[in-house]
DNA sequence: TTTATATGTGTAACCGGTTCCACATTGAGG
DNA sequence: CCTCAATGTGGAACCGGTTACACATATAAA
């Protein structure tokens, strides 16, 4: 690989003048910027970003930490953020926490080494030392703490619509299912949901799902027709656990949603493609990701924010796991 | 942030020593390590991966480039590389190409210019100048090159099982879909169900599927068919494809698989929860992803590889989109 | 006692960029 | 003609690590 100082042999000139070319600062006469070029593009020289950053003390990375990429939901979420980036010509070093205290803290600690110049954290600890004591700017993003910048959506008031809704279309028996205790945006919704079901005085059982997997989420769906045989309405934690439970109902010959109504959560891009597709809860993940790569694009350039929190809307998408109602509401 | 000469000032040795207890490297007298294990963790020292990378010239960064990992098919790969790699104490680079081939190549100068030690890439030209006078080992993931260092599974004989199987279970007027012609695998898979179903002198129709997104899967299973409506089975071109084929077959209100069958590829983990779920043939994505970093990281330690491609084996997972079959078959 | 070897430590060069500063040179304005 | 600002360029320090090399001391072997 080619050095600035075999540029700046090959040209004729010094390495500060090849600095300037580059960077486009101070002046450099019109002749010598060409002698330059010239002499860049014949030995296909490029410049090497760590010596850069280290006199800089900073990279043109960014870190991104998810829980876990095999998640449907997240890719949406990267996706968005990786494009905001690479339009500001950032690159992302990635990582999967698995939501993993410690699998975080040795990311993190990689990012910093690595002179990130922005950290995306999808964590259930934003308020822990790791993020506190960074002293480069941090978007959470799916996730909040207050005052810190984040970008999220409103998954209690995603419950509280998916309860809503439910009970509109007349379901009385209504099951709720509980994400992960530790995961931060499956109890909003929880409690959304629970909030307005004991308001209404409806009865509603319980059916704790511990994980997101895919695998578990089979199990979980054949307990609750176990458990609450004469369940009329679900609500599920994601999408995942619904298209389970909508499997499972179909399995044992329930009718939906004439039998039994699912309403999922997050609106996965195969949600739509189920048969009978998914009514969900959406959020728009890649919005949300382009919005805190942007955000977090800001702070980097140390502008003045106004809203550092972006709550984005989650959205009632009605689709065939739900019945129709002819009457207005929201 | 303290440096290694902070580190050195404050156990009042020289900053040789500090690094040769970093490195564990040559000789320290243990009562020398002590003092200087002390100031490190009183100083909260963490070294700075990117002076390092700068001498050594290389970083513990790896550059994974995969088409979008908005396909469902990616994150298990992906997930694969990043186990595999952080249990090495590798971190990734991540980018989307999108199949572009500037984009492609603006990544991989960029994962160059950050000193990444290899390459993990999905791409559809590998024989490129971009790749072939890369000077780090580049492992070809999803896809091969003649010699070349590559993961992959075998397209072609999953094309020939999905048309055998169709075939075995008496399906006559069957509809290919040909995936995006620029992507190798998908034309593997077109071309080893063609071969057969000629071979076997069934008449077949073909439908083209010129991407692999989630709102164009759609559209072509309304075209195949509006214009093949005697279909009684459908090679997809992926599961995406495939899952829009089985969710407008439906809705025609055909029988599946009794009317038509449906074969996959892939197997992304959403088609064992589809209803009915999905028969597929199986790649298995994530031990893929392991198996290419497993490769990569041989190549970086110079190790004498034997063998440098690594064929994966496709499976026909059978499932409820096909009929049940009496006799053995092969 | 002498010599060779193992052990222990520090100085300084080096990696490849960026930038401060010093030092021309040119041209405009007085 | 003189002064000053604008333009143009190079030398060298610097970023924070690693390592070659020099040098000192301790220990074992002869």
């Amino acid at each position: 690989m080619a050095t600035i100082r075999d540029v700046a042999k090959h040209a004729g000139v010094s390495v500060a003048t090849v600095s300037r070319v580059l960077n486009e600062t101070g002046y450099v006469h019109e002749d010598t910027r060409r002698k330059v070029e010239t002499a860049i593009s014949e030995l296909h020289y490029t410049p090497n970003e760590v010596a850069r950053s280290l006199y800089k003390r900073k990279s043109r990375l960014i870190g991104l930490l998810l829980p876990d990429i095999t998640n449907p939901f997240f890719p949406e979420l990267a996706r968005g953020v990786e494009d905001e980036m690479q339009e500001n010509d950032l690159r992302i070093i990635f990582g999967n926490s698995d939501e993993n205290i410690k699998k975080e803290k040795e990311y993190i600690q990689t990012f910093v080494q690595n002179n990130v110049v922005g950290v995306i954290a999808s964590t259930n600890h934003p308020d822990t030392d790791t993020y506190r004591k960074l002293n480069i700017p941090v978007v959470f993003l799916d996730r909040t703490a207050d005052n810190r910048p984040s970008v999220y959506a409103d998954g209690r008031e995603g419950g509280r619509i998916a309860a809503h809704e439910m009970i509109a279309r007349g379901s009385r028996q209504i099951t709720v299912m509980q994400g992960p205790k530790h995961i931060r945006p499956a109890q909003d919704r929880y409690q959304g949901a629970v909030d307005v079901l004991s308001d209404q005085g409806i009865t509603y059982n319980i059916i704790v799902t511990s994980s997101f997997s895919f695998t578990e989420a089979g199990t979980w769906a054949k307990e609750l027709f176990e458990q609450h045989p004469d369940t009329d309405g679900v609500i599920a934690s994601n999408d995942i656990v619904a298209t389970a439970v909508l499997h499972e109902a179909l399995r044992l010959g329930k009718k939906v949603p004439e039998d039994v109504q699912i309403i999922g959560f997050d609106d996965i891009p195969l949600s739509s493609l189920l048969t009978p597709s998914l009514t969900t809860i959406r959020q728009p993940a890649y919005d949300m990701g382009r919005a805190a790569a942007g955000l977090l694009i800001q702070l980097i350039d140390n502008k003045n924010i106004e809203h550092n929190t972006i709550q984005m809307p989650v959205t009632f998408t009605e689709r065939e796991t739900t019945r129709k109602v002819e009457q207005q509401h929201g």
